[in-house]
DNA sequence: CAATGATTTTAATGACGATTAAAATAATCG
DNA sequence: CGATTATTTTAATCGTCATTAAAATCATTG
């Protein structure tokens, strides 16, 4: 049909928008970026951009979103893949370092949520807090079931977190570093975890 | 004598003006945050600025170069103070986790470095570099010694420094938890480096 | 008090970047 | 092919700052 065949047309160049968008956000942040450095990487002109978005603020907002989607699945994954919550946390910071490395593409760091619109800011801070409130969970599970060492949750989430979240700061695609990211990460922030 | 009143005054204003800046540059980002919101919080208007500052760029560097020699002196004096390298860690752990939380008065988080301008950018750059080999050679030490376990300590020194510059991001000034996050975050950072 | 220097303000100026409207181009579909 | 829709560009416009210059205030000191 041919409004899904645009349908796709349309999602497909949003998406790689929202990419180009992320990975300029993380490298210079909300306002340091133009419009036109972020649709300078797709070949096309600022103007083009507001056809696939109303605004910039818009912009952030949807590439915050995907984030906080990536997260919230990779962590929903994690659990349903099973084995005790100790094996649970484990993979899922594999899974976390793995897009803050950027491999699925780019994923924007939320350093910007104050400047977004009060309607959109709650939205994400939601989300956040959802995601946040799971992964607690998932620790007080593990201290319950004795796979975990008893700690306060909500620090170690966020010391986690920072640990995770930090990472597009001093990675910058070289790939022998996302390699050694990959295998040492998840060692690295769960040997404190230990019963 | 009048000479070192002046200079007194003049640069006492200006710390007054890069703790404003910085706790503006953490709360907004660099370009977020305009002269104006700086002055404001100094009674001050924003042209004001420019007798103190060449620059909003130079404001930038002189809270990063700040930081820098903060995080320094921090860790030199840790060292200063002996004993065995994983004493030495937790202690510096809670210094640098003091002073992300505010405590001699905010201190900007180095988001923005690729917007100053290269010769500036090389300096911060350097002192950055230069501190985290610092801290992993304190991480060799510790190896060596035997007071922490092997790892890799590149990758190691990365996800504490996330943890810890990540505090502001979730940080907003209550005291409870201000208290919290300084009991607790030594013990969360440095108990996975335990041999 | 008069004079000199320090500090701040007022009042421009100018640039950059977001946003918009209208026109041009490309794609699709009958 | 012709018509209709999707996509992008060109060419303004508009606001928001940073920045500057000149004037005003304030402090100090001879």
């Amino acid at each position: 049909m041919a409004g899904t065949a645009a349908q796709n047309r349309f999602t497909l160049q949003r998406d790689r928008m929202l990419r180009a968008a992320a990975q300029c956000f993380n490298h210079k942040g909300f306002r340091g970026t133009s419009l036109k450095d972020v649709a300078g990487q797709l070949g096309l002109t600022d103007a083009a951009l507001y056809y696939y978005v109303r605004d910039k603020e818009e912009l952030v907002y949807l590439c915050y979103l995907k984030a906080a989607e990536l997260g919230r699945t990779a962590l929903e994954a994690t659990n349903a893949e099973g084995g005790n919550a100790y094996e649970r946390v484990r993979r899922y910071l594999k899974r976390h370092a793995q897009f803050m490395l950027g491999e699925p593409g780019p994923v924007a760091i939320m350093s910007e949520i104050p400047s977004l619109k009060a309607e959109h800011r709650e939205v994400i801070l939601r989300l956040s807090r959802e995601h946040s409130a799971r992964f607690e969970a998932l620790l007080r599970t593990g201290i319950n079931e004795g796979s975990i060492a008893p700690c306060d949750v909500r620090m170690t989430g966020n010391a986690i977190m920072g640990a995770l979240n930090w990472i597009p700061k001093w990675h910058h695609g070289d790939p022998a570093v996302t390699a050694q990211v990959l295998t040492t990460f998840p060692d690295i922030l769960s040997r404190g975890l230990k019963p």
